[in-house]
RNA sequence: GACCCUGUCGUCUAAUUGGCCAAGGCACCCGACUUUCUAUCGGGGUAUUGCGGGUUCGAAUCCCGCCAGGGUUGCCA
């Protein structure tokens, strides 16, 4: 039985390298029937946050990264909250001295003995790594004032929470020979580690808290994007499946996962792959669910719903023009509200040609006389009005975009005209007209 | 500085593990279509596989050197 787990320091949002560090983690317990283990490191008092706890565990739930043991989960290898295991702590410390392995500073700092032999990594990802003999001073374990120092506390809960794999970056690559040598003086054998490569930014920096894309609900929780594409996206961020395309559920993700194949190159952060994937998602989303993921983003733009089957075919029709859910707003506020303003250029196009007043005026009589409002008997009636006038009906249509939206792009000209109604599609014609 | 990881189109990755002309996605460019488009359709590979040597009939792949990027070197995690 497989024990994995992620094991977040609550000192901000949770980072997109953290999250997809969590992601693999998930995805090998899932893969092999195995414990997905939630831990909150917060042994550093001065720096971590309860709000930046509840934010990551947020992330993860947002992520849909569920866990078997941890906060709110439970769990026999329990408290998962590092500041609440001091007695653990402290037995485990006391084997260290009673095995003459530690030592205390004059300040009270205690120190762990290297035991200064040559130690090799075996990891799945970046194959046996050797340290040689360290020549660094030795490792502080325990501050004076009694907390616990990082190395220490993972060690010791790594062991107690029976873990058998650790997933983490590559940054603590350099630092495991310390942690070895930790579970050796404990007697006890390390766990088989892959460390998986960091995410850079485009430029091949080092992505920080402030960089784009860093932060999982500031830039994707709050930006539009569905969990299932982030999700996606992450996994094929040094990994692949090698299948032939790269849309891929979580399920397939889940069988297809193999730690062995992560690679060992940092990766740079591609927001426009990214985004690309959010719109393939989105596409495939039903009306109502489209509607239930921008609702919050199309209130937020101060449009009030009314009728939730007309706004649901409203996002719907315009799926295709956007990426992100945060787009849709701009391209749908004109069905929620008769008093839009019109694009600067489409009053230009409007007045462009004497002729158009005249068009609009054919297409309004014909919507007068319809008895049947549908998608198709407006389409009649717009060819109608056109061919009446000797006019092709391109020449009339983008009249009627304009006059019903007052923008030049959006979804079919008969699918808005459908989805307001004939009365405002009556009214706003006759608004535009009375804007000469 | 020392140690560790890594270098394939702009970018994420492929390449039957030393064997055809280095392949695909995203991005990009060109064209088409359409009532519009950031959509759709069609076309285009844009690379001296970081650089220089070496081994070999043959190297992206193995070896050496160098360079570059990242990481670690805390009483941060």
């Amino acid at each position: 039985m497989t024990r994995v787990r992620f094991a977040p320091s609550p000192t901000g949002d949770l980072h997109v390298g953290g999250a997809r560090t969590a992601l693999f983690n998930w995805l090998f317990a899932r893969k092999t029937g195995g414990t997905f283990i939630l831990r909150v490191e917060d042994t550093d008092g001065a720096r971590n946050t309860e709000e930046a706890a509840q934010g990551i565990l947020k992330g993860l739930r947002w992520l849909g990264l569920d866990w078997d043991e941890g906060p709110d989960a439970g769990g026999d290898y329990g408290p998962y909250f590092q500041s609440q295991r001091k007695a653990i702590y402290d037995a485990y410390l006391a084997k260290l001295d009673a095995a003459g392995r530690v030592y205390t500073e004059e300040n009270g700092a205690v120190r762990f003995k290297f035991s200064r032999t040559p130690i090799t990594v075996h990891d799945l990802v970046c194959g046996d790594v050797a340290f040689a003999a360290t020549e660094e001073p030795d490792m502080t374990v325990r501050r004076p004032d009694g907390s616990y120092i990082f190395h220490f506390v993972n060690v010791v809960d790594d062991i107690e929470m029976k873990m058998t794999h650790v997933f983490r970056g590559e940054d603590h690559l350099s630092n495991t020979w310390k942690h070895i040598d930790l579970f050796n003086a404990f007697g006890t054998t390390p766990p088989t580690y892959a460390h998986i490569p960091l995410i850079l930014n485009p430029d091949g920096t080092k992505m920080s808290k402030r960089d784009e894309g860093s932060a999982v609900e500031k830039s994707y929780m709050n930006e539009g994007f569905l969990p299932d594409a982030v999700f996606n996206y992450l996994c094929l961020l040094g990994w692949t499946p090698r299948t032939e395309g790269e849309k891929l559920s979580r399920e397939a993700l889940t069988n297809l996962f193999d730690p062995a194949e992560i690679h060992n190159a940092n990766a740079r952060f591609d927001m426009d792959k990214c985004k690309w994937f959010n719109a393939q998602y989105l596409r495939a989303l039903s009306p109502e669910a489209l509607l239930a993921g921008c609702r919050r983003f199309i209130e937020a733009a101060g449009y009030e719903i009314k009728d939730d089957v007309m706004a649901a075919a409203a996002v719907f029709s315009v799926k295709e023009k956007v990426s992100l859910l945060t787009e849709i707003p701009a391209w749908v506020h004109y069905f929620f509200r008769s008093d839009y303003t019109y694009e600067n250029d489409v009053l230009l196009k409007l007045k462009a040609k004497p002729e158009n007043a005249g068009l609009l005026e054919a297409a309004a009589a014909g919507f007068l006389s319809l008895a049947e409002w549908t998608e198709a008997s407006i389409q009649l009636a717009i060819e109608d009005a056109a061919k009446s006038l000797a006019a092709k009906p391109g020449a009339l249509m983008p009249l009627l975009r304009y006059a019903l939206s007052g923008q030049s792009r959006g979804p079919g000209v008969n699918t808005i005209a459908h989805l307001i109604g004939q009365e405002s599609t009556l009214q706003r014609i006759e608004r535009t007209l009375a804007l000469n």
